[in-house]
DNA sequence: TCAGTTAGTTACTATATGTAAGTAATTATA
DNA sequence: TATAATTACTTACATATAGTAACTAACTGA
């Protein structure tokens, strides 16, 4: 048997990486703080699901969350460190899908 | 609203990385071709799923399956150019989770 | 003939996701 | 004052995906 097993931090990096909506909302955050339903509407994502995903991303640091009390209340949701670390990554996506990707409209 | 609505291309690199055990099983043939049953031990998965994920991945042209019609037959798995061409992602996710993760034992 | 191996498949249960409607706090409008 | 609108959620429920375990086909070796 030739296998290495996987790395841990490896391992727990894809596991947050490849829950659906995850990387897409990283993406979205990084050009810059927004609001809840500005990411809904960007990525397509409904609010229930947006809402679990951006208190797991909290909890792992990657995401920000910051309630400003004005009139009505705003709150903003931003990259922390941690997240913005994650830019480099998605630059390689991006290039990777912009090489080997044709834009698919219909649901293949 | 500034939401500049995401590139269907990074959308679609999105939806193949992010599903579950894909990246993982990427990284794993990283190593090499290997067979069905390598892969399976190595990262954890099911071979039920393993068998799923390998035909979606080799529908995207990312994964080849080679059959050997030796005896016992030998059925291996490899990487395609395009496949290989995620190297450089597979070793940002590396490298971040160098950097910013703990290996975790517990299930969070 | 029986056990073992590889590469799966099938059947079933558990978990995650999608959809739609509801809620609380607040302001704006009739 | 009552009604509607907005934001940031939550709840309830249906459907889809994932996990587990047992089974199968083709073959070998004892």
């Amino acid at each position: 048997m030739n296998q290495s097993l996987i790395c841990p931090r490896f391992e727990k990096a894809m596991n947050i990486l490849s829950k659906r909506w995850t990387g897409l909302i990283i993406y979205q955050l990084l050009s810059g703080p927004q609001r809840f339903c500005n990411i809904e509407s960007a990525i397509g994502i409904s609010g229930r699901l947006l809402s679990e995903r951006l208190k797991d991303l909290e909890s792992e640091g990657i995401v920000k969350r910051e309630v400003f009390p004005e009139t009505p209340v705003r709150i903003e949701y931003s990259l922390t460190e941690k997240g913005r670390s994650l830019e480099p990554l998605m630059k390689e996506i991006e290039k990777w899908s912009q090489t080997w990707l044709e834009p698919e409209n219909s649901k293949e």
